[in-house]
RNA sequence: UCCGUAUCAUUAUUCG
């Protein structure tokens, strides 16, 4: 057993979820530890759903879950249509006696935060257990998730007040909470409580503090911060994009994609649509039309955003016709796509041809926002 | 009784 689910685990991260599959329908004898690595295996790969179809094969052969295979199941209720499911977990929790696991009670508040219920999250979090630093971490960004940023730094500070030390998670919240209220003051000081409660800044929280230098309107700030950063990964150099383009220093932003390339860092879809929002118009479309290659050789240009930022920058450098050959070369469309194409259309008063579009986008499902 | 455990930074559309 121990080998077969040892290699089961393995599997998981190295091999397809077929060969996962294969391993555990060849295994002669199927524990909870087995079960609970095929699941871990389908959430890795983002299917929740079968994740959750396998529960049910589970229930029904007999098996019964422990408190590692709940907290990994939890993870697969995380939007409001999987409520139900991840109500039935909670009573599994009960009528097994864990519900004093912290473990269980973060993953608890968790489920409820991502299914929308944030009331029944916060009874959990309530609940005079024990609490830990990831707990509170946890019930924090439920309120940021939330648009709640204020209650979220109260919390914070609260949890302070409680005599729990914060980690970097804690900082992640509280900087990503200031950006969304443009709080600068509060920002500066979780920064320098930061430095002085962790030793050398990591990728992470570096970056989150360029992205609340920048969301706070300090350009300069987030421009130096960036500078200072030790590593740089991908993201680091997309939110400095991104924090150039909002000051409309489109320039910079060009020059500073050029930088990221040399120092060999391969730009991503955040990249593409940030430096696609540099092309101001048609003195850009050269520039611009050289993304689109790039992208297309990056196999990108089936994401939706980059669709959209690309139907936008046509619209910008080089006219409508330019951006309706983009949006219809679109394999996939959401509801901001048709959004983008509808307003290219109003904004040069083709109402006419906007109107058409709109009743388009209906036939095909999409509801309008 | 050995294998599996909780919180984690950046995107696109609007004279909105």
């Amino acid at each position: 057993h121990l080998v077969m689910n040892a290699l089961l685990n393995m599997y998981s991260t190295l091999r397809s979820l077929e060969d996962v599959r294969k391993i555990f329908i060849n295994m002669p004898e199927r524990n909870i530890v087995a079960w609970t690595a095929l699941i871990d295996a389908f959430l890795q790969h983002g299917c929740k759903a079968d994740a959750l179809q396998y529960l049910r094969h589970m229930q029904g052969e007999g098996v019964f879950p422990d408190i590692v295979f709940l907290l990994t199941i939890m993870s697969a209720c995380s939007e409001a249509a999987t409520l139900s499911q991840g109500r039935q977990l909670h009573v599994s929790i009960l009528e097994m006696g864990y519900e004093f696991d912290i473990f269980l009670r973060t993953a608890l508040v968790n489920m409820y935060g991502n299914c929308g219920v944030a009331e029944d999250a916060c009874k959990v979090f309530a609940q005079p257990f024990e609490q830990n630093v990831v707990l509170w971490n946890s019930f924090i960004s439920l309120h940021t998730q939330l648009g709640l940023d204020d209650d979220a730094l109260q919390h914070s500070n609260r949890m302070l007040l409680e005599g729990v030390l914060p980690d970097r998670v804690t900082f992640l919240h509280g900087l990503s909470a200031c950006a969304n209220k443009s709080d600068i003051v509060e920002g500066i000081k979780i920064h320098i409580l930061a430095l002085s409660v962790i030793s050398g800044l990591d990728v992470m929280l570096g970056t989150s503090v360029v992205y609340m230098y920048g969301k706070c309107g300090h350009l300069e700030a987030a421009w130096q911060a960036f500078l200072h950063l030790h590593d740089r990964s991908v993201v680091s150099w997309n939110v400095m994009l991104g924090v150039l383009t909002q000051h409309g220093e489109f320039l910079k932003a060009f020059n500073l994609f050029g930088a990221m390339q040399k120092q060999g860092v391969l730009p991503d879809v955040f990249t593409f649509v940030h430096v696609l929002e540099a092309c101001l118009g048609p003195a850009a479309l050269t520039e611009g039309e050289h993304l689109h290659t790039y992208i297309v050789e990056m196999g990108l240009e089936s994401e939706v955003a980059v669709g959209t930022a690309l139907v936008n920058m046509y619209g910008k450098c080089s006219g409508i016709e330019g951006a309706c050959r983009m949006f219809e070369e679109m394999p996939k469309h959401n509801v901001v796509s048709w959004n983008t194409i509808i307003m290219a259309h109003v904004q040069r008063g083709k109402h006419r041809d906007a109107f058409q579009l709109f009743t388009e986008m209906h036939s095909k499902g999409i509801s309008p926002d």
